[in-house]
DNA sequence: AAAAGGATTGAAAACGTTTTCAAAACCCTT
DNA sequence: AAGGGTTTTGAAAACGTTTTCAATCCTTTT
């Protein structure tokens, strides 16, 4: 192994080589006009005194970094790791870095996050978090940013959007519930904290409702498994039925497995529906109906959108993913 | 909002206030000795001007990026979510910017990470990722760049490790097992591509065993939960019990999912232990007999460290993070 | 009123690249 | 051997900061 060495600086391995700093600039960029013999020459020096190019000093004379800022509330939930997991793939394919900024649902955080995301000079940034509103994202935008917002409507001239569409199946799941003869009284278990996602979904839970005229409940639980469980623990004492309609997996399983455990059936007492699903809806028992949006495409997509409205080159300017409905057996067939 | 605009630099904010660069970079870094008069006219041009200092520049001119550099195999394992979890807690908090390498469990992938960790220049290096060896380590190390590594033992001048240790517990599970008079076949389910951590778990399994003079089976698996599920269904087609010993959560799931399904009892017939457990083992019915170590934690603990190894105040270049046992209802409590 | 001393300022070099433009070298052709 | 046209090469400016050092400006003090 080498000892810990200074940096070397192209500078030097130009006088290591006896040529000038733009030759080796052009051997290291593998641009053509330069001779096979001093190519060589200058490759063997490079390989020799071990010389990296600074990716800082070329990001600085191109103005370019190759560097993309994803802004996410934590990379704690499943659907996210997913999403990341798109994202990471595509960047690797078209060599692009990835700069992670994660405001944890914090509104502080997520003020200082823009200002990192404008003064690390990024390439462009994908946003999936709803601490950001509108102000926020044209304000990167207007430092020439360009952006991919996730599940948030916005209209720029470098900004462009993916909705993921939850809504129109979530209004069909319940009409149809009803059409069918549905007899439980449905709720809404709304968690604190969890964004535009769920907002949308209460929205649209309570408008349908009203629409149709049928009575519903509100519960109002913690994003977390363990206090759920416990609050349904103490609810099952006194209800012995309802169809509950959860934010995510962890939220549908802990209801789930409140009501087994306080000696109700799923789903004939009890039914529950995970709105946005991951791959554990299929490992919890009862398995969770749910909705599904793969979100490695979700990420997939977003970076191939970006990449060309980086380029210039993106003609739609918005996308939609629409959530596919997996019955399982978390609720009735009816 | 503002339209796009070309980037505003120090000189115009310079040339604007009628001071030199050198007084707006004492203003933006908040250095002592400017008159409170100047210190607010140049405040108010930046702020007119929406001036934000490049970051790109400020490192170069500091040998400095705040920036940490992650590298790990995949961000779609929980537990490795929860270190990174833990991990941008710290550099939220310490002002740290994180880039995110993925190797995708290639080595090809691993070479071009190791390059890229050095020409990007980062301050520091998290390594959690079996891809990378000790060689590979070194090299990033002869670059000056201070590093942490998760589970792999490595001395150098700019490198700590921390050990997360399973072995010792794992060994004591075992010995405990057939002590208080386990009956059932231990069996070590042993899945594709998943790394050091799994492959010394493997061992300590092994040599328990033969120490003990017990017999045992190992089972080849596909790290997913799918496969590993209809796998086991065909399995207990032809046997009706044993213990198993799985990698992680999903991988126990599925064990106990095909045994359930197939009309076994968990833990009566069937008794599964996951390895590497995380919050989905307390989900998942029968919950998870499993151990447990606190990632999150493992990721602020390497972050405290590599932030002391990049001031070169870290004492202890090592640390270790003990695996503590959960028993919950996928075993026999003997 | 002058000298001393400290605080504030600015000029210029440095960080490590790329890139432009002109000069030099080469290869053909005549 | 000279001319023309390519190719290859190098000098120097540019990217946007920080930092050093010397110069200037205030206060005090005498």
């Amino acid at each position: 192994m080498d000892n810990i060495k200074e940096r070397v600086t192209i500078y030097q391995v130009a006088q290591a080589s006896g040529v000038s700093l733009a030759t080796v600039s052009r051997v290291i960029n593998k641009q053509g006009n330069v001779t096979a013999a001093t190519r060589e020459k200058v490759e063997k020096t490079i390989e020799k005194l071990g010389y990296k190019p600074s990716g800082l000093a070329q990001s600085l004379a191109t103005n370019r970094t190759t560097n993309i800022g994803i802004v996410i509330p934590s990379a704690n939930y499943v659907y996210i790791s997913n999403f990341l997991n798109g994202i990471t793939d595509v960047a690797k394919e078209k060599g692009f870095s990835l700069t992670l900024f994660a405001t944890s649902h914090s509104r502080e955080e997520a003020i200082s996050v823009i200002e990192k995301v404008i003064t690390t000079h990024v390439d462009g940034a994908i946003i999936f978090d709803d601490e950001l509103d509108v102000d926020d994202i044209m304000k990167i935008n207007s430092y020439s940013v360009p952006t991919i917002v996730i599940n948030n409507k916005i209209q720029g001239e470098r900004v462009g959007y993916i909705t993921l569409a939850y809504e129109e199946a979530f209004r069909r799941l319940i009409t149809d519930y009803y059409e069918r003869g549905g007899k439980k009284e449905m709720a809404f278990v709304h968690v604190h904290d969890a964004g535009r996602l769920l907002a949308r979904s209460e929205k649209t839970f309570l408008d349908t409702h009203q629409k149709l005229g049928r009575l519903y409940k509100v519960i109002n639980c913690d994003d977390s498994y363990s206090h759920t469980y416990s609050d349904f623990c103490d609810y099952f004492k006194n209800y012995k039925s309802g169809y509950f309609i959860a934010y995510r997996d962890s939220i549908a399983a802990a209801i789930e497995n409140a009501a087994t455990d306080n000696g109700l059936r799923v789903p004939e007492d009890v039914e529950v529906f995970s709105l946005v699903g991951t791959k554990y809806a299929k490992i919890v028992r009862p398995t969770l109906s749910s909705f599904i949006i793969d979100m490695a495409e979700v990420g997939k997509r977003a970076m191939y959108m970006l990449i060309d409205l980086i380029h210039r080159e993106l003609n739609d300017k918005s996308c939609r993913f629409d959530a596919h409905l997996e019955k399982r057996n978390s609720t009735i067939d009816l």
